[in-house]
DNA sequence: CTTCCTCCTGAACGGTGTTCAGGTTAGAGT
DNA sequence: ACTCTAACCTGAACACCGTTCAGGAGGAAG
């Protein structure tokens, strides 16, 4: 048999992410279905927490391209956007808000949708004290709602059925409120229109 | 040996929460500090997931009286003390952040919060639609600040030491982002001052 | 004195992440 | 062609976990 590398058990990981959810990605899983015994995957990977960290990491990076964001729109439309395509990656996979929510949150991974935040919100004019709050406040607020939704609608793709479907718009709405609150940071420095 | 009533394993599995955290909150640990079989914990919960439902519960209401809420304050200076006062709960318990956020997500308790931040924005008179989506928006925010926050706080009060220790304005300065937030959907009906 | 209901026992089932001493094997360096 | 090193893996065990189930004890109510 071929040998795994580190990047094979990452993949392979997330193929089993998809299928089965969070709750059935065990190592002795992921071990047998790469042909191998539960302790291989020890020699890539320290614990569990580390081996998701990478599955996040590695999802978001399939699914937020490094694409060069024209310096021409808006911060607050550049802002929107990154918020928008996190959430899109979450949800492209079974699971995903809760995976990177839950690896940023230990601090394992998924930090790019913060730096990315982070930098569009510095280049907007916003007050160096302000940009790390205002950054984990959106990520907050992304985390929190697709978590939210994720939920509802596994639970509702299973029996149980829910009110309503929870429509992009209630995302767009939340997202608009939170940007909104920094918008009024931002234009205490810079009065007037965007920059 | 005296019998438990349910009330009874909610209040020692709370103890136990907060002297050991949540992960050693174990059903065998719990049914061995009542001085019983774990399986005699399934008489008053069908499973660990309601069991913590009823624990968070209980957190929130030890720690969130039913404090009549006088009428002559700013609707924005309520919802901000509802949220401050329901990050100050989960704070003043070990993983209470972990506990309420997760039984919130899967809708298992810890629903009063979002009842009393509903029914002050619907008072301020913001629009049908959008208070259900401002309600949540300010929730998410709380549940991730404070996790996020309690998390490093227990990261740092275990050996690893980490950079600053989070004061309590960057709380309240995400908080008063997404309250002004909320307060451009409040003005659009009610131009002028507070209500 | 019996019936009912609450609370509990004791044992087991089928999992989980993780550790460890040691074995195999591919590929680079001489 | 041959060694050596590092990467990768084995097999078994450890110490747990949530949950199920048939049945037993015991107080309160009739």
């Amino acid at each position: 048999m071929t040998r795994n590398s580190r990047h094979d058990v990452v993949a392979q990981a997330l193929l089993i992410l998809d299928d089965y959810g969070l709750a059935d990605l065990t190592m002795r899983r992921l071990a047998g279905e790469l042909g191998v015994q539960p302790s291989a995957l020890y020699h890539h990977f320290p614990n569990k927490q580390q081996l998701l960290g990478a599955v996040a990491d590695e999802l978001l990076d399939r699914r937020m391209p490094e694409r060069p964001r024209s310096a021409a729109v808006d911060w607050a439309e550049r802002t929107s956007a990154i918020c928008r395509e996190l959430r899109e990656a979450m949800l492209a996979y079974r699971d995903g808000a809760e995976l990177v929510s839950t690896v940023h949150a230990f601090g394992l991974g998924a930090a790019r949708p913060g730096e990315q935040l982070a930098e569009v919100l510095l280049g907007a004019g916003l007050n160096d004290q302000t940009v790390p709050t205002a950054t984990r406040t959106l990520l907050h607020f992304v985390f929190g709602h697709t978590l939210d939704e994720q939920t509802h609608l596994q639970a509702a793709a299973a029996g149980a059925l829910t009110d309503q479907p929870r429509a992009d718009s209630d995302f767009e709405l939340g997202l608009a409120i939170v940007v909104d609150g920094v918008r009024l940071r931002v234009e205490v420095a810079f009065p007037g229109s965007p920059r």
